[in-house]
DNA sequence: GATCCTCGAGTTCT
DNA sequence: CTCGAGGATC
């Protein structure tokens, strides 16, 4: 976007260097950047833009001319003898074959060979090794000056304080970045709201606070970790003479390198490199932001040579922004079945790493203040790893003068009923219970969903109709509905009216712990439920079962044996189960398989990633058959993980405690063999 | 009383 | 997946 008025141009221009001045002075010496990185690369090349269209704009001190961010004075300064520059960006296709374009031209050489791996986010560093000692760490800084971390840097475990093995120069540079794992950061953080301290919004905010830390002890205890990815200055001793090379040579000498880096050959190479791990990016332990491509021969590298900030042989491809500034233009309340409110944010609609978001949950009032969010604010939000938005704070500089707070409704939206916030609870709750149309529309579909009692084709779009028409007021209402009923709703043709019959009927027969399960007794879910019915056995020893007697079960204890006391001392939930019963469900009686046909008895399990053969369901049901209790978290009581393809933190974690890990094949081939004892038993 | 582990509940979009 | 909180364990 540039602009074809000159002094426009020119006012822009200097409002955009403004701009970046400031964003760089938050990032790089407050460490606390106030607008995500997508934003400031769009500033950047706007100005960029600018400056092509009118050179005689361009001046020496502009961000676009320098490698950005200035030393932090707490540390003695360390003057990089070779710059450490920052990389050209590419957003598109596009872009990294008109790269690659270029580099054939200028060497006048076809199918170039470049090496791919990740752009890690964390912190740039310099590790000066002579004799193969480590003598000196330094940040990037603004790339000419950095910072002497080198008593920070020694406590990071991976990083070597001698290199391994010989022939390595007397005097080498190595470059890399310092990271921290998600699973790292999410143990620090959990450490630092233990301590009453701010948690770190993401992980590259993380390493570089903990690299900068004045006392080293404190560095210690971060779990920084760290790749290598290059060579800076060296002297009295040859080295490869391509990337790649290096890169093995420097894994020789006990230097952690990325697994991931590979040779590819030409755009298609590097592009087809970008989709695969793009593809695995949610599933790797740490943040990446992109990948990097860069020329691997050595000798084509210098015909390149550089431009002014980055060099011409190499690119950063940047995957599509996880983080995007939009408006909040609303909080709205929801009502969830339990009676919880809670407040969501309505925001201006807006792409989010290829998907648009218009709503996120901002789950208490309390996170509401801790975040300072007014209603009218520019807020940046982020899907992280996984899939869910998420507002991560606020661009206070941007807030409008009509921006105003949420004030958390003092009635039910939904019931108008009064509004609860219970001594030290985080949430308000609606006092409406089945009054109020929210929960009870909730509460049917939690009976009908697929882990309860399973009624296909019973969706929230049915339920709504079914309620507002006042066909269902109950559950037990479900085995009332008749065809004519049906047919009488928009959208219901004969077929999908049968449909829905047929499922129901089939609901009928199912198992103590689903109907247990669908009741939705507050604080009993799945795994209580399933508790409750291998305990007592029958629905009238739980109902008629007593406070003692129920804490008698694994896992109940006073609050949810009070939970399950008072859902049945009320007559209305016994009237509606005695309708249920009535109208035809039921469930085979309990019978506990013999033990010795259980070999996997006491043993907790925990699935991860996405099994091919089978669904997850279906996994967790055999493993239960071998007597297994199939358990959602990794801890160090976990005897196994199966992880099918995708694994995520899980695996991670997995792996970090040495718990023991079995892939999708080989846990196949033991439920074929029954599972034999000698695997079960084994320990690696 | 503190700490670890697990469960329940809520989470967005296609 | 992530939070909060209940339960178990030391």
């Amino acid at each position: 976007m540039s602009l074809s008025d000159p002094q426009a141009a020119a006012q822009r221009a200097a409002e955009l260097r403004q701009l970046l001045e400031h964003h760089n002075y938050c990032y790089y010496v407050l460490d606390a950047p106030e607008v995500p990185d997508a934003e400031f690369d769009r500033l950047f090349r706007e100005l960029q833009a600018i400056e092509r269209d009118h050179p005689q704009l361009l001046t020496a001190d502009s961000p676009t001319q320098r490698v950005g961010g200035e030393a932090q004075r707490a540390f003695a300064e360390v003057l990089h003898e070779l710059p450490m520059l920052s990389l050209a960006n590419a957003f598109d296709d596009q872009e990294v074959y008109d790269f690659d374009r270029r580099i054939r031209e200028r060497l006048a050489v076809e199918g170039l060979i470049y090496t791919a791996e990740p752009k890690m986010d964390g912190l740039a560093v310099s590790l000066l090794y002579r004799e193969g000692r480590l003598v000196r760490a330094a940040t990037r800084g603004d790339g000419t000056t950095g910072e002497d971390v080198t008593h920070n840097a020694r406590t990071i475990t991976v990083l070597p304080a001698a290199l391994s093995g010989s022939g390595w120069p007397a005097l080498l540079e190595v470059r890399g970045e310092v990271y921290m794992t998600h699973a790292g950061l999410a143990d620090l953080n959990r450490r630092q709201l233990q301590r009453g301290e701010r948690p770190f919004a993401n992980p590259r905010n993380a390493a570089a606070g903990s690299l900068r830390q004045k006392d080293p002890r404190v560095s210690a205890e971060r779990p920084l970790t760290l790749f290598c990815y290059g060579v800076g200055k060296v002297e009295g001793g040859p080295l490869p003479d391509s990337h790649f090379a290096i890169l093995e040579q420097l894994r020789q000498w006990g230097l952690p390198v990325s697994p991931e880096a590979r040779r590819v050959e030409g755009a298609e190479g590097c592009l087809a490199y970008y989709r695969e791990l793009g593809g695995r990016r949610a599933a790797l332990p740490y943040d990446i932001d992109g990948v990097v491509y860069k020329l691997d021969l050595l000798a084509q590298q210098e015909v390149m040579g550089f431009v002014s900030r980055a060099p011409r042989w190499a690119v950063a491809h940047k995957f599509p922004a996880q983080e995007e500034m939009t408006r909040l233009n609303d909080i709205i309340v929801n009502v969830s079945r339990t009676g919880r409110l809670t407040p969501v944010a309505r925001l201006e609609p807006i792409s989010v790493g290829g998907v648009t978001v218009s709503q996120a949950s901002l789950h208490n009032q309390d996170e509401i203040e801790r975040k300072g969010l007014l209603i009218g604010d520019t807020v940046i939000v982020r899907r992280a790893g996984d899939v869910i938005p998420e507002v991560v704070g606020v661009v206070e500089s941007l807030r409008p003068a009509d921006a105003h707070p949420f004030v958390f409704p003092s009635h039910c939206p939904e019931c108008g009923s009064e509004v609860v916030r219970l001594d030290g609870e985080v949430d308000y709750r609606c006092t409406g219970g089945l009054f109020c149309p929210a929960q009870r529309k909730e509460a049917i579909r939690h009976f009908a969903s697929r882990r309860a009692m399973d009624i296909e084709g019973l969706g929230e779009k049915l339920v709504d109709q079914l309620v507002e028409g006042g066909h269902i007021t109950t559950v037990a209402d479900i085995y009332r509905l008749a065809a004519d009923q049906l047919a009488a709703l928009p959208r219901m043709a004969e077929k999908s009216a049968a449909n829905l019959l047929a499922a129901i009927e089939r609901s009928r027969d199912t198992t103590l712990p689903r109907f247990l399960h669908a009741l939705g007794i507050p604080n009993v879910g799945e795994a209580t439920a399933q508790a409750l019915a291998r305990h007592f056995g029958t629905l009238e020893a739980i109902s008629n079962a007593s406070l003692e007697a129920l804490q008698q079960v694994p896992d109940v204890g006073p609050v949810v044996a009070e939970s399950i006391h008072l859902f049945f001392a009320e007559a209305h939930n016994r009237q509606v189960m005695e309708q249920l019963i009535a109208a035809g469900v039921q469930w085979p009686a309990i019978e506990v398989a013999p033990r010795e046909a259980q070999p996997l008895a006491g043993m907790s399990v925990v699935l991860t990633g996405t099994l091919s053969s089978m669904g997850r369901d279906e996994a967790k049901e055999r493993l239960e058959a071998l007597g297994a209790k199939v358990a959602s978290s990794v801890s160090k009581k976990t005897a196994l993980v199966i992880a099918g393809s995708d694994a995520g933190s899980k695996l991670a974690k997995a792996e970090q405690l040495g718990v023991p890990v079995l892939d999708e094949a080989t846990f196949l081939e033991r439920l074929e063999a029954g599972w034999p004892a000698v695997e079960a038993a084994e320990s690696e």
